[in-house]
Parts: structure tokens; sequence; C-alpha cells
DNA sequence: ATGACTGCAAACTCTTTGCACAACA
DNA sequence: TGTTGTGCAAAGAGTTTGCAGTCAT
């Protein structure tokens, strides 16, 4: 991969680039995107784009956040607990999941994967992503009590 | 955490100590669980117990598999493709992820991820569990046209 | 002009909840 | 006998699909 757009003008490229069109929605939420590094769902770009993009449809917020997903944009983080996560791929990192309030956390990348990612590859997978889930509970859930 | 009960009398003693009651569904999901050492949905939990115990509801399964897993002894795996999976927790091993038909595979463990509990202690979160996650396309989809 | 994209509504899947009956302790 | 657990049905959350109108190219 090159580089992430990082202006509306190289998005629209991009788009151009892969034979997709350049519309309001998709330049408003890779903006959205750019400025807030971290995860959103689906509902919170929905709502972030109230002001400048009233009326945005779910079936076109969950589209373009699927096509920015192809383009390598965003990753989709999907962990059970209500709704799926779109984060802007950027740096790589790991994650923490609250086993009881279904909170994501993001911790800083450092462990080396490059021995899941081979083991994935000799399994016949065509791996190009691998990260370290954490689960338990987070500071909140731990201090109201352990469950 | 001793060691996982290994037949109907060590869970009948698990359940009676943590005041839960000895019951068929119970009994006979668990079977189930020790016996298929792979990860299986409720619906796939639903349909082996067909044979043995017909009738068993939707609810009642998942009733169970979440009483299983706050005794610690299967671990729920949601990785958004579909149904969560639920699988007996045995040895640690990491979970591959194909972005395209979802389907999950275990991968030996391998990878230390001390690092990676601690920097989730570091902070605030009460991490118990730490696992790597690679995604990508599994051989069929990748053989399949990549996407 | 033409076909991709959008919005609306409704369908869909998976999971949870409410309530009455059954059965473990 | 007193609850806990179960089954049934229905609700709920999140996401996807179908279709007609709109807008980028």
């Amino acid at each position: 991969m090159p580089h992430p757009p990082a202006t509306d003008a190289e998005l629209a490229g991009l788009l151009r680039e892969h034979g997709h069109r350049v519309t309001s929605p998709r330049l408003l939420i890779h903006r959205l995107l750019r400025h807030r590094a971290e995860h959103l769902t689906a509902e919170q770009v929905r709502s972030a784009l109230a002001e400048q993009l009233p009326g945005t449809s779910v079936p076109t917020i969950y589209a373009t956040l699927e096509l920015f997903e192809q383009l390598g944009l965003v990753r989709r983080l999907d962990m059970g607990a209500g709704a799926a996560l779109y984060e802007p791929r950027t740096d790589r990192h790991d994650h923490a999941v609250c086993r009881r309030c279904g909170r994501v956390e993001d911790l800083p990348g450092g462990t080396s994967l490059a021995a899941a990612l081979r083991r994935a590859h000799d399994h016949g997978f065509a791996a190009d992503h691998a990260e370290v889930v954490v689960s338990g509970l987070c500071a909140a859930c731990a201090g109201a009590g352990a469950g």
C-alpha cells in the first residue's frame, strides 16, 4: 500500500482509480475518520455526520465503510458485544475487550506476530493482518465488583 | 483453575459448588463439548443435541453456554461473521478468521503474549486471556479469486 | 444520458427477554 | 415445597437487501 489518502483530493483520486464515484457521504465520512483517530461504530459515524450531512442513511454508512475497508482505508473490528467498530488503519496496535461491558480499548502494538502469520500461511490462509486480542474486565467493570 | 471437569459427576460437583442445579441440558451439552474439541455455534450445539435431548430450546442453549463461560469451561468467540463460536478452553491457541466467508480456524498457540497482557494491565485492564487473531482469506476463498 | 449511489422501508440473522410450566434440591 | 431452570413466543439489536429516485461522470 502506497500511503493512505490525507486529503479530499487524494481520496477522490483513489476512488476514481478504482472506478468508484466521488460523493458527499464518502468525502465526509473519510474526513471524519481522518480527524478522529479512534474507532467508531456505524451509528457514531452517522450521528457525527448529522451536522454536515443530515439524513445520511444507515445503509449508506455501512456501504461506505465497507468500500473503505475494501480499499484498505479502515479495518472492521467485530468484537461481538454490540456494534462493529471501524478504525482508520494506521499503525499496528492490539485491542483489549471487556467481557462485561464490551468496551474495546486500543493497546500500543509491540508483540511480534510474524510467527502467527507464518503459521496461518502454513494452514493455507492468505493472511494479511494479525493482532493480539486481550480479554478481561476493563477498569470500570473490574472496580464495580468482579464477575 | 484446578482442572476442567472430565466426567458428568465432576461437572455435577462443580455446578453444585456454585449453587447451580444439575439438569439434562447442562450434562448433555457439557458431554458434547468434552467429546468435540472444535468450536461450535449455538445452533450446532442444538442440532447435535437433537438425538439425545430433542426439543432443547435456543434460549436454554445460550443460557447454558453462558453459564459454562462464567464457570470457565468454555470461551466465547465473537468474530462477527455470523454466529458466535463456543469452544472448550483447553490449550491456548490462536485463530485465523476469513474476511470473506467468516470461517474461523484454529492455529496452534506459540506466540508469547505476556507483553500484551502486561500492557493491558498497565491500562487498568484486569486481563485474563490473550490470543492472536489473524485476518485474511482462507484457502477456499483465496482460491476462488482474490477479493 | 446512463449507470452508480442514495434513502427509505422492510427483511434478515443472531441473541435476549417475559412469562407459565416443569423439575431439581 | 420453594426456587431455579426450561420451553415457547416474541422482542430486540445490528446489519443487509430491494426498489425507486437522484446525482456524478
